[in-house]
DNA sequence: ATCCAACTTCAAGCCCGCTTCAAGTCAAGC
DNA sequence: GCTTGACTTGAAGCGGGCTTGAAGTTGGAT
């Protein structure tokens, strides 16, 4: 059987089979991440591997790369066949580290957080939470946030309960 | 001495100590997620239990949560005191199994492309990767993904290697 | 031959979390 | 009282990742 029967897939198709809608995958071939070829009516028809493609950009945004870090990425992986041990090998590894990454940082938060449940956070000096240095240091211009000042929050006018 | 001294912060310097800028402030108030008073000459002056709020929203928004989701979270704080460890137990509770949900997808994911890795990923059928459950069950429209056929890739059709 | 769903393009719109701008007002130091 | 910098408002803009809409074309089934 000559390949090109099946073998080309029509947008609704790839839409249907990748679980993207066709306007995201037109989107995504605007950006170069998947292509395509067109009929003489100049509708598109994509390759099945364009399946491989979209598996991979999705897998990519879960790790937290932008569609543009994703093209990049992808440029390091062959186009059309499935991607050798070695092509991944150094794909999956820069991820891995971003995961890592990750993962440390919520499992930082997740003990922040512990430690705030036992203190019940009565004192913003003392509660890790509010000196958000992951944070600050991320955002770039200096961790102060709070404990600037603050001996144990400090005399508050009387505001009074809310109503 | 009376509290109102040193105690209402102007949008400046509650800019310089929260780390935010001053238009940030602005649009959180016009969210609601914190408050101010306005002077005679309708300048804004925050208390500086501002700051925990602040501080507070930008754990949050660590954590995943959009700033709509904040204001319900904060919705449950009290305004102007420092949260009871019965306040922050409920809140902070729930920020827990956020988090342990979201390093738990991470760490799936890990595994999968540790697994690629191994396997070198040459199998659509086979590759954890390309059955993207997480995804798909999270995006909502059934995990098809992949794997709806393709015993091994299939016979692609003529397009040789990449230039 | 005809129909209708699926396709085409391009521009505009949407959501989120802000930032920027313009035009004007306030407040504190000299 | 004047200057200067911090403040005020509302509207518009931005970046990312798409979706929606309008107006027109294709293609497979009948």
């Amino acid at each position: 059987m000559t390949p090109s029967r099946h073998d080309r897939l029509t947008i609704g198709q790839l839409a249907e089979r990748s679980g993207l809608a066709t306007s995201a995958l037109r989107y995504y071939e605007s950006l170069g991440l998947i292509h395509s070829e067109r009929t003489t009516g100049n509708q598109r028809r994509y390759a099945r591997s364009t399946l491989r493609r979209i598996a991979f950009v999705r897998a990519a945004q879960q790790v937290g790369l932008s569609l543009d870090e994703v093209r990049t990425a992808l440029a390091r992986l062959p186009e059309d066949r499935a991607p050798t041990p070695r092509d991944w090998h150094t794909v999956a590894g820069a991820w891995q580290h971003r995961i890592d990454r990750q993962i440390a940082e919520l499992q930082q938060m997740k003990a922040k957080l512990t430690g705030c449940i036992g203190c019940g956070c009565l004192s913003l000096s003392r509660c890790a939470l509010y000196n958000a240095d992951d944070r600050a240091a991320a955002a770039g211009p200096g961790a102060r946030y709070l404990l600037t000042r603050d001996p144990d929050d400090g005399p508050e006018p009387a505001v009074g309960p809310e109503g």
